[in-house]
DNA sequence: CGAGCGGTTGAGGCATGTCAAGAGTTGTGG
DNA sequence: CCACAACTCTTGACATGCCTCAACCGCTCG
């Protein structure tokens, strides 16, 4: 591990409040580990030996059923992912793969299992980010239940434009096929819904979004604090299953 | 609170491992309270003050926007719920209302908060109790985009099975109305599902269940732990989100 | 240059929601 | 005790949202 990475995993929420020892003594245990793009890290059912933390590049969480799979997230510098995994000792319910090529801190979870057994501001911490991705999936959970698809695209676009400062005109952040199956909808369904909404103060140009009437756009898509945060919460960190905070 | 009361409580995973004089501690700034049929006692939205604990009767976990509302879980003693709120100190992000006459302990978000850093056994309760709700709604997430209704129901009837201890028949734990929201389905939509199960291996006779095929019913739910559990986990506790661990 | 891939578009079909009506059940008040 | 209201559940008819399959475009990269 690069000793410039250190502040960067330090400023996380979780790590930010624990003694500098026995931070020392977490990340002397860990390693660093580059992987190539499209490689599969992780494999839901195996067991969960690691926290993982993004360094650069960007990591997709899926999972896979039958011949189906979603994807569920896709994390972004710096965050981590997987924490409950890691914490219950249970295998993996997401499969992890890069998107491009991806440097990743592991720490060994049983060594984070004992370090938050041992520092409790450390514990704390774990236990106000648990909790935060708990909100942040449930948050996901009722946009799937109680919006159709319109409208999740709709109030993801619009919450992307937040996050990109509140500009009218940003770039996606993910490819539209990746888009369209965290949001629970087929690349070509998306492909459509995207049209049809230029009739609701929508442009796309390529990736580019163009907001030409956020009133009639935000009419359509209802932002909801209890859905679409703010509280942005402290989405510093991933597994909170945003996708791409960045 | 009823002096009887009081080891039911301290039965959850999340109140066992602490000292006694900590639990006392707690309870002692509890209240109890009973709630009539059909009451919304929790409101999305409004600051959460208490974390629940059913002790008699049933409880609704449900989300509304817009006009629509869908319910998220349904709530059995003896359970906690809505941990992650009290703990972030964050709004509701969910409504609650009572099936039944129900008999709810209530304890202030602010002596959980404060306990969970001078106790160091509980903070690990709470850590392990707040990554078992997590990895259940990532569960809830995963079968809601991964299956059709039709699956999600098979799925559903197949497990609820097993909690009545492999019971070919048994009887539903709620109205079905109530079932199809939760699995993301309208009544008639459940309704018809239902009668169309007949050809595989499911019989229903009003609300009982009976599975007279098993195998074929498993065939097309494909039952998979890392959606259905087991591990049925720890769920003896709450706001992981089954619904109805009975 | 050709293969592969992401994105778009069209045609068609299935799954699911909506609306409406009726049977059965429960609860309530006269 | 009965009458009535309210509610769940079911069924049918219909509308529509969304998926599937297929073709095509444009781009990237070997």
């Amino acid at each position: 591990m690069r000793p410039e990475e250190l502040p960067e995993i330090r400023h996380l929420h979780l790590f930010r409040d624990m003694s500098h020892a026995n931070f020392e003594a977490l990340m002397a245990s860990s390693y660093a580990q580059n992987f190539p793009q499209g490689l599969e890290m992780i494999r839901q059912g195996d067991p969960a030996d690691f926290l993982h933390i993004v360094l650069e590049g960007s990591v997709e969480l899926f999972a896979r059923w039958g011949g189906r799979e979603c994807t569920m997230a896709v994390l972004r510098p710096v965050s981590t992912f997987i924490l409950a995994a890691s914490i219950r000792d249970a295998p993996y319910l997401m499969s992890a793969r890069t998107l491009e090529r991806t440097r990743i801190i592991l720490i060994p979870s049983s060594d984070l299992r004992a370090m938050f057994r041992r520092d409790s501001e450390f514990s704390v911490s774990v236990i106000n980010e648990l909790a935060s991705c708990y909100r942040s999936v449930v948050r996901n959970a009722k946009t799937l239940k109680l919006r159709n698809s319109r409208e999740r695209v709709a109030s993801y676009l619009l919450r992307q434009s937040l996050l990109a400062g509140g500009a009218p005109s940003y770039v996606l952040p993910v490819e539209k096929r990746l888009l369209a199956s965290y949001l629970g909808m087929t690349a070509e369904n998306l492909s459509r819904t995207l049209r049809a909404l230029e009739d609701d103060g929508l442009k796309m140009d390529g990736a580019r979004v163009i907001i030409t009437d956020r009133a009639k756009l935000s009419a359509l898509a209802q932002p909801d604090k209890l859905i679409d945060g703010p509280e942005m919460d402290s989405n510093e960190n991933g597994s909170g299953l945003p996708i791409s905070s960045r």
